[in-house]
This record gives structure tokens, sequence and C-alpha cells, in this order.
DNA sequence: GTAAAATCTGAATCTGTTC
DNA sequence: GGAACAGATTCAGATTTTA
């Protein structure tokens, strides 16, 4: 093995023994470390098929232009850091390639790896997962409930990251805790899709000016669900891109052990206080932690795109004093106003500062007059 | 231009001669028809840089076996698993590579790219995407409402499709309907995950024994938001993977041209029937949310001459921080600054690197401060 | 002291036209 | 082709300031 930089500065309490758990982890693995140097170097030195579980989050090689200001002028702070920098999609690709190599070695056969990324890198690294002979369980979507808008309306707002679930190989076994997974849903299945905060508030680390710690601190929600998802307490969890140990403190907190691996001192630094004072959780309040979910709205839009009322189609209120036509892109359109939601020409109509379109439209159906509502609520119930 | 398997069944209403709109499409460019051929075969024929969009969902499957993705390298026997999946992948590439060469060299300069897939092929298709010079500008999460679950409860459920937008290269422009696609959701922009249900019901395409008429039918809302999202009416949308027409059923409700390609008769002959008993929309109901850079510009100086504002007047921001005059000329004069236009001198004062003075500055009428945007406003109403 | 309002911030490939 | 200029453009949540 080769030298360790850095080493454990703050041990964790014992796990403790579980008779059926066996727990084959060479002696010399450096569990609960932060490694500090260039991922590929410091994997390297780790023994083949000696880790349950990878989670990596890699440089997404944006590639950003010029400054962006917001609208009412502020500058936005953009991840413009030197490790994010890569001269082409060849370099990005080799570097990709060699991490996921070592990354593969070092995993158990019954392992699996999960990868985050954004459309700029996400493409290009399951790609190479796939050449490298790992095999895609899912993809996983992080739905976030408060994104940054695109301040220049240029395009649709960026408002997810992509995850890649892999086994080692086609055939081979992996871990997979339905159940827990299950409880965690309300008694539904898990899906593809999770919808989480972006990290920021007390969770967000600054630094001693006040800065951020890391430009892209991930939140602990999201390690929290993809550890109790595919490993199980005492497992050795290697995050090669350790950076402020997001992935570190919720092992620990979860009761699993873990290697980090990062190059820059600054990082480390934070990772290490912060895993310092992170207590792990009792047993017994293993099974459910509470968490903020921002379910998706209904948009009157897409009422009209599923065609559960024409453009065309001529709203009106409950007592027909004001009428209004839908158009295709979901604002209606009355005589003497500008077009507009169904709130705003709502309001407009009546003289009032505001009105829910929801209620006060109505549609008709079978010759009786109806609150373009029951349509939502006909949604909601059909794919509820 | 080529055979064409396939002729217009069903010509749809000619569109409108539009004042403003300049079609530049060759005479011979076969729209508002299938061409039945292999998807490259049939791109080969139509001309350079001559459709405004392309929508895309292409098979992903990776078994050999298909004319489609023979490797050109022959017959690969006796190897083991991981060889043959980089033969498999490899042939995917190559497949891909080629079709979204053809796309791209057909599409317009100006024009855009959507390709649709799971995580089997979506990586896969994305790099290729980037590797042939497409400049992507979004991945849009459908997230489907009502998935299959996972009987065997061994992953995930897999609840979204995954599809990548893109422009022809870095630089190209390409139409967004930004105010289209904030209208349709309820006046906030428009992000980048979709909930929208699968294609299901009355809307899905049986054959005549019952059965599904395709195996991977879209639903019509899909198409219907993406097609609101980047083309006007006229436009030519171009699916080399037509299936049952669900882009050509769409593009004929929302009066844009189409150009699909199927290779097998069963669908083209499903999806003629079925785009022929397609009604486009009233044109009123087309009529969708101006894009505010669409309205004729107004000059400050415009607003000053007609006596809308008097030289000599003051206005001041929304919070009365700062002041500047009026001058004859339409520029403004403020206290320790030279003159210049509304949105020189309300970028200096602030600071900012940039402003829009409509918006900045005020004015006062009857004891209420209003932006001088209100009297652009009341210009262009005036003289609509 | 409490409530309301103002401010700040987040992995962002973020303008279009004319001279 | 580059520079100059007009002018369009933000959502949710946490934090700080003001009333």
């Amino acid at each position: 093995m080769g030298v360790l930089k850095r080493i454990e500065t703050a041990p964790l309490p014992l796990i403790p023994a579980r008779p059926k758990l066996v727990v084959s982890v060479p002696h010399d693995l450096p569990v609960n470390q932060i490694i500090q140097d260039d991922c590929i170097a410091a994997m390297a030195r780790l023994p083949d098929r000696s880790v349950d579980m990878i989670f990596a989050d890699p440089p997404y090689n944006l590639q950003l232009g010029g400054d962006l200001y917001r609208p009412e002028g502020g500058r936005v702070d953009a991840v413009d850091d030197h490790w994010d920098k890569f001269e082409t999609f060849a370099a990005y690709d080799r570097f990709t390639r060699d991490w996921l190599r070592e990354a593969r070695r070092i995993l158990k056969d019954d392992g699996s790896i999960w990868v985050i990324g954004s459309y700029h890198n996400i493409f290009r690294v399951g790609a190479a997962l796939q050449d490298e002979g790992y095999w895609i369980l899912n993809d996983i979507v992080w739905r976030k409930a408060n994104p940054m808008p695109n301040f220049k309306g240029t395009r649709f707002t960026n408002a997810h990251e992509t995850m890649i679930w892999c086994a080692k190989s086609e055939k081979a076994r992996y871990r997979f805790n339905y159940r827990v997974m299950k409880a965690l849903n309300d008694d539904l299945q898990m899906r593809s899709d999770w919808s989480l905060p972006i990290c920021s508030g007390a969770e967000r680390l600054k630094d001693d000016d006040g800065h951020k710690a890391h430009p892209t601190q991930k939140p602990e929600a999201l390690l929290y669900r993809v550890l109790l998802a595919c490993t199980q307490p005492g497992d050795v969890v290697l995050d090669p891109f350790f950076g402020t140990g997001t992935t570190g403190a919720v092992a620990a907190r979860l009761r699993r052990r873990w290697i980090g691996i990062e190059r820059e001192s600054a990082y480390v630094k934070v990772a290490e206080a912060r895993i310092a004072s992170t207590l792990p959780l009792d047993e017994s309040a293993m099974v459910l932690m509470p968490e903020k979910r921002a379910a998706p709205r209904v948009a009157f839009g897409v009422i009209v795109e599923l065609g559960h009322l024409a453009p065309g189609c001529v709203l009106t209120d409950a007592k027909r004093r004001w009428r209004a036509e839908v158009r295709a892109d979901g604002t209606l359109l009355t005589e003497g106003a500008a077009a507009g939601s169904i709130h705003k020409i709502g309001a407009a109509v009546q003289g009032a500062p505001s009105c829910n379109g929801w209620t006060f439209w109505h549609y008709e159906e079978a010759g009786v007059l109806l609150p373009i509502d029951t349509l939502r609520q006909r949604h909601l119930a059909a794919t509820a």
C-alpha cells in the first residue's frame, strides 16, 4: 500500500459485530480516511475487488462562455475551477475511461457504481461505462426542486442532473435494497426520478470568508438514498472525487465505511472537519429519515396538451358572464384584452387583483357547466 | 429526388400565406408524405439544409442479428461477453453516427434536432451527437406519470425517458419559443423535466387483432410540446423513424409540415390512416404568446418627438435612487456623467454591464411611478 | 418581538442586429 | 469579422433587513 497523505482524524465508533455479516476487507484498506492525491494514482494503490460501492461525481467539463449576469444585474458565481477544464472531448474521454477502468478493478464483483453528471458530460460517461464492461441498471434523474433559472430565456431551465447506476458486468450480482427503497417512498416502488432540493442553507459548507467551500456540493439526501439503496452497514464506499466529503459524511451517519480521494488540500481540510463532527445514527433510527419532497405541479397547459380541452374551445365563468377562448399554448384570449394565463385573464375580466383560474373558468360537458379544476383533479387521479 | 414509395394520401389544408413568413423550401421536398425506405437511404435523397427540425426516436435494440447493425468486420464468434458487447456497441455507434450525419446535412443551419431514448442507447446517442458537431441545448426528461412497474423488484422503476435537444453547431442560431413554453407552464419558465402520461387508452393505436400497432408509440402530448417549443407554423419537421406517425399527426394538427421515413409497411399503413383523419387546429387557436423580440423596435426618441414625454422632465428608477433628465433628442442627462441612451445611462448609474432602460427608468403620471415602457406599449397598441 | 419585505444564491455550455 | 448598441431576461428557498 502506498503512502497515504492523510490518515483518519476522527475514528468513528466501530461497527458492532453483526452475526451474519461477513466483512472481507483487506486489513490494510485505508477505510474512513481521505487520500489526498490524483484519483487514478490513488486508486492504483488499492487492491483488486476491495470496495462494495463507488460513488463518483467527476468534473462535468462545463464549457462556459463569458460572465453571465442576472436580470437584476448580479453576476452568476460560476464554476470556473481549473479542475473542470479539459482541452477536448477526446481528452475528457481518456480521463473518464482511465478512472473508470481503475474503479472497476477495485470494485468487488458484486459491487456497484454510481456516477453523477449533467448533459455536458453524462453521455460520454455513460458510453464509457458501457464500453468498459459495466452493466447499466438504471439511470436516475435528480429533479431539483429549486434550480437556478435560465436568466436569458434561451433554453429550458436546466433543472436536473443524471446519475447512472451500474453493476460490474451483465451477469454480476449486485445489492438492491428493494424493501428499504419502497418503505422510503410511502410503500410505492422507488422510481428512477427523485425530487430533492439542491444543497443550500446550513448544509452548504462555507470557507472562512463565508464563500461556498466547494462550487458543486451535493445534498446529503441524495447520498442518503443512494447508500441506503445498494449498501449495507459495514460496507466500504469509495468516492474518488471526494470534494467536501458528502459521501463520507453520509456513509459515517449510516454506519458504512468510506474511502475518499481528493486532490485539493482545501477540500480535504473541509471534508475532514465535516466528517469528524458527524455522528452515526442510532440503529433504530436508520430505517427512515424525513425529507422534503416537492412533487411537480400541473399547469393548465398540460391539460390542453393532453387533449382534455381542445385549443379553440370556449370557457365561461359559472354565470356565463364572461367568455374566453383556449389557445394552443394554454393561454386564454378574451375580447378587448391581451392574452394570458387562466389566472390573469380571470382577474382581468373581473377587474380583480387576482383570481384562481381553476375554479373561475368553466367548460361544458354533457350539457353541464364544470370548473376546469375538474379536469385537473381527473388528471391527478389518473396519474397518481 | 429519388422514387418515393408512398405519396401524399390525404392532402392537408394549405398553410395560408403569412405576410412576413418567408418559407424557403425546395419545390421538390416531399412534405406531408411518408417515404417508405431505410432512413439513411431516404435521407440521402433529401437536399442539404432543407428541414427546420428533426425529431427522432431511433431503435435501441442492441441485439445483433438484424440487418441494421451488423458489424462491417464480419462475424465474431467464440469471443467472450465483453468483446461481443463491444462489437454490438460499435455497430450501434456506426449506425447512429451514419444517420446523425445525414440528418445534420439535411438540417437547416438554424434548425434543431431532438432524439429520444432510454439508458440502453441514449448515452451512445448523446456522445455521437457531440462528436458529429451538434451542440446540446438541453437534455429533457420525460417523467412518465404511469410507468410500468419493475415486477421483480430488482431495480428502480424505470419511470422516464430522455430527449436530447441540439442546435446544428455551437455558434448556430436556433428557434426557442420561450414565451410559448412559459405560457404553457402557468407563467413559469418551462423546466427540463416534463411530467406526462404514457401513450395509452384511445390514443394507443391497435392493429386488426387488437394488439398494439407499435411497441413504443409516443404520446402526442410529448410531440405537441416539442413542436410548440422550437418550430413555427409552416416549418418542415422530419422524423426519420416515423413508426405510427405521432410526429406527423401532431405536426398536422399544429399546422407544421412534415416528412416521415419508415421502413415497415405495416407502420406506414397505420400512420397514413392516422394522419389522414387528423384535423389542423383553428388558426385562432394557433396564435400564441408572441416573443418580445419580434415586436417592432421603437426608439425612445420617438416617444419624446411625439410629445408623450416632454424634454426637460425627470426620470427616476423605481426606488427613486437615481435621477436623469430627458433631452430633446431622446438622450438622458444625469449628474456626473455624459449624456447617452436610456440603456447606457441606466447601466452607468448602477455600475452594471447593461440595462434595459425601458423597464429601469420611470416617470410620474397621476402621482404614480410608471416605467417608460408603458409609453412604448401604448404607442405600439395605438399604431398596430 | 414579530411579521413583512428586501436581498442573496444555486454545476449555466444564457442575445440579436447593425455598422 | 469585429465592435457597438438596443434591449430582453429569474424561481425557490434561505437569509437579512426593515416596519
